[in-house]
DNA sequence: GTGCCCTGCTGAATCGGATCAGCAAGGGAA
DNA sequence: TTCCCTTGCTGATCCGATTCAGCAGGGCAC
């Protein structure tokens, strides 16, 4: 049924010359090993009647390189929005001529050295350890048997690894800016976490967003309204922390530390009457789809999945192409979190153009095109 | 400073016997060969001493199996929450001791090809072609020379490929079953699709649910009261339909064809003054997160993806392992998808476990353990 | 004429494991 | 003693590419 594969031996043959010349002018080397024009035309033709497709395994086995990537996750495969981390990598792996094998750990360590080796057997030529949130990872002794990226992770030693992490602080920075800016000064609070150090624990994000914002409200002079930490960042959450900081202080802007928090945070302040951003701005973090979709649109500072999967992969195919980390400083690649803005913020100048627009000059400037939004089920 | 990889002949040469003796030893085929007992645990032990990981390129080189199954979709591998497809996929295939390379095709078909062609190039031993909504898909011919499975959609001629599918037509029934138990019977109306046929284009999924519904309510001698269809699914034109529809009749209850549809129909019917359920119940598909995000919690028929991947995958399997499809009949496989009782309708005992009991029953019977909701951001 | 280089190719090894065919030694039957 | 069968292993080939080393034959210089 299947009609045999062809082979270069078959291509070889076919053309009347050695499988050794038809390789070399298949590879484009035939003016540096001398195979003459002719030679190199009849290969070419013979391969192409033939619809001769080289063999990518044998050439594996030889060459030492697959062509493939290996892309191991703790969760982030298939959570909800995250997926977009493996729609960057894919798409810059394409790029490259590579594919993604993909698992996931499901945060068992012993299953993700299983993966890891199971990758490095079939010969991928690097490794891409994802989270899905950024904190620190034990990397096994295996993985030093091909280059590594960390993914929304650091090395929990001093191991030579690159580590590619949204820029969580400066994140923090441009929300509280950007209340300042909105005219916001007295009455901002936060929901998520506090200074007090409560918040998910082991959340890098958690402390890393914070922080960004206490330093810019620092340099202004300002202290919180108030906080109230969640040991969990979800809807519930975000309620309840907001119920509790509303029973306290009468606050004039929120910042939650994530988008289901602010989704919780609304319901509250819906509870309470007040009105957003009339009564009090929300600003948060992440641009999780619901963003969009709840009234008002929630102003966000965007986790840029894509770009981040996207940039995972160039640092590892640099590597790769033997571009070795020059120095300790060039180990971690922060990227930018772009803020989205929408209706929240009092004062500000919505988009008019809306998410779709906004998305779209996203892509211009390298972002990852609205999809998620416009499909149909 | 990677030390080399351990080769078989290493460990032939360490346990002092042939290269041959070390395979059949190592593969099990010890007494079948007639390996004796002593040499058999010789070559073992060595193989663990040097730390001995077989080469997996070269056994699919000589095998011509590669113990790995090519995943290819067109945009649902990085859509919000259908990242559950992959999920079931990885899971399965693990179990199988497969790995999954993954990729995606954008909607464009000459891409669909080349991955497919890159991916038969690297040995996958078999290929998923996943849809993100149920529809056809012209199965390129490049495609016969291995396994394949189609995901969620159907092959548009009659060609002999397995498909794994919702089963669309039995949720619309099991939605006009649980509205009718819980004493509607006038009064129910539909957001999203028509009996006229207004819908979604080329979305199977429509036709289907649609049919189901009005099979059930035309047994029960109902005639719907109201439908507005939508030519997208999204909150926004779930908000205008449930608009226009309430300026012409009173519902007592509604069928969104999906949940970003009833998000917006919750919105429409605050904006009316009406309670959900008190007033009106609603019921829709898919069990978006969404759909437990939102208050009063919506009743919903689930989506399987997880279910669906790893479906996609054990059928794969089968087929590889040499029980091929028995008759026409079996070409097509129909997943359930499960009903998701919460708040939305009126009068159902809504499981008072809540939603994380209600998913962790459902892993009892082979769903999905809930993560996507606990995990931290 | 002979040594040397250049052109244009080919032979054979290699990657690492799977597997078929075969071979030596030993035992039992005729 | 001869023949055959079983036991317990090994040699050699194969999978399909890449690639190093080498080899004819022609031209040119001295």
């Amino acid at each position: 049924m299947a009609k045999k594969r062809v082979t270069l031996a078959q291509v070889a043959h076919a053309a009347g010359v050695s499988q050794t010349a038809a390789s070399y002018a298949l590879a484009g080397r035939a003016a540096e090993m001398r195979i003459s024009p002719e030679v190199e035309a009849r290969v070419r033709r013979a391969a192409r009647d033939a619809g001769y497709r080289p063999n990518a395994v044998s050439r594996s086995l030889r060459t030492g390189s697959s062509q493939t990537v290996g892309f191991i996750s703790d969760t982030v495969a298939t959570t909800a929005f995250a997926g977009h981390l493996i729609w960057g990598a894919l798409d810059q792996a394409r790029e490259r001529d590579h594919l993604l094998l993909i698992a996931e750990t499901e945060g068992d360590p012993q299953l993700e050295r299983e993966l890891m080796t199971a990758m490095l057997d079939r010969g991928v030529d690097g490794l891409i350890i994802a989270s899905m949130y950024t904190r620190a990872i034990a990397v096994p002794p295996v993985l030093m048997e091909a280059p590594a990226v960390l993914l929304n992770a650091f090395p929990v030693g001093d191991e030579m690894i690159c580590s590619v992490v949204p820029d969580e602080r400066e994140a923090g920075c441009v929300v509280a800016r950007t209340l300042l800016a909105s005219g916001h000064a007295d009455g901002i609070c936060l929901i998520g976490a506090s200074p007090r150090g409560e918040g998910p624990q082991g959340s890098l994000a958690s402390v890393q967003r914070l922080e960004g914002i206490l330093s810019v409200l620092h340099a202004a002079r300002i202290d919180v309204a108030g906080a109230v930490g969640c040991a969990d960042w979800q809807p519930a959450q975000g309620l309840e922390a907001t119920r509790r900081l509303l029973a306290e202080v009468t606050p004039s802007a929120l910042i939650c530390f994530n988008d289901r928090l602010a989704f919780g945070a609304y319901q509250a302040l819906a509870d309470a009457g007040l009105e957003v951003p009339d009564d009090v701005s929300v600003i948060s973090f992440d641009d999780d789809p619901l963003a969009s979709w709840i009234r008002p649109s929630l102003t966000t500072v965007a986790l840029p999945h894509y770009e981040l999967g996207a940039a995972a992969v160039q640092v590892l195919m640099d590597q790769l192409e033997g571009r070795p980390q020059e120095s300790a400083e060039r180990l971690v690649r922060r990227i930018t979190m772009p803020l989205r803005v929408r209706e929240s913020v009092r004062g500000l100048a919505h988009d008019s153009a809306g998410d779709a627009a906004a998305r779209g000059a996203g892509k211009l400037v390298g972002a990852a095109p609205a999809r998620a939004h416009t499909t149909v089920q």
